[in-house]
DNA sequence: ATATCTGCAAATGGTTTGCGGAGGA
DNA sequence: TCCTCCGCAAACCATTTGCAGATAT
């Protein structure tokens, strides 16, 4: 954490992740934008893609979302705000909800813990998973 | 998922495992539920915890807990409820707030999604981590 | 009796890392 | 120039799984 923050340069590699992830809503995974990476850059690796989301991450340009599956998702949006996730196909959809930062404060004068942030997810069902368990059945 | 929802058998190794997470409020990983149970049963296999582990949390008698490590914790207390993550040294601890379930209904309501659960979770530092940072300088 | 569970050990798979060469500042 | 980053491939490690014997019901 501490020597991936002294990262500075800016590299092919580093400024394509970065675009990909800005031009996507969908969550991707670290593969997704492996795959999207390589149309651009070919013999891109795989640790490319790894090392710069863990720069990107921790100089706070974009977020890790890891939400009980065996791989996390990344979100080029910074901004605290919160996600829907479906449990039958994974996608994961952004909200547009208040993000209530009032209650990081409660739970700060409440516990006396120091509270840097918050994060909720709603789980369920999203259309096409709905539409698709009826038409299963 | 569907099939771990079978399961019915009460075997000592996945009663023992349920003991001890109801016995704690640690959040422990399935790691340290291993070196619990082996106290008991000391040829307990790891494969044993970790398929319990999936039994009962198929059947809602407790939850998986993935914050951004590279392993995942469980709880023993299956009701929705809040935690704070301490991002130092990665203790989980519960919080006693009321849960928000009319968020759910809020965004059911504005998304046409189905929401069946919702998860929130704080961040920061800890009474001892917040106490060893100013040591350390 | 018999279907499910267990211990064991090997496999899996997302992520990380060591290395020697390349390239941004 | 020089230090960081890259591609490559091997390592890592939490978790999963196949198998043959054990056990709950």
């Amino acid at each position: 954490m501490s020597d991936l923050a002294k990262t500075t340069r800016m590299t092919r590699q580093k400024k394509l992740i970065l675009e990909i992830l800005r031009g996507t809503n969908t969550h991707p995974t670290a593969d997704w934008v492996y795959e999207q990476a390589r149309k651009v850059i070919p013999d891109i690796s795989l640790g490319t893609i790894y090392r710069n989301l863990g720069h990107l991450k921790a100089t706070g340009e974009i977020m890790e979302l890891s939400y009980g599956s065996t791989f996390s998702r990344y979100d080029g949006n910074p901004q605290n705000h919160y996600h829907f996730v479906c449990k039958r196909c994974g996608r994961v959809l952004d909200l547009d909800l208040p993000v209530l930062n009032e209650l990081e404060e409660q739970v700060a004068r409440r516990t006396s813990l120091q509270v840097t942030g918050h994060r909720m997810e709603f789980y369920g069902y999203c259309r096409e998973c709905c539409r698709e368990e009826k038409e299963e059945s």
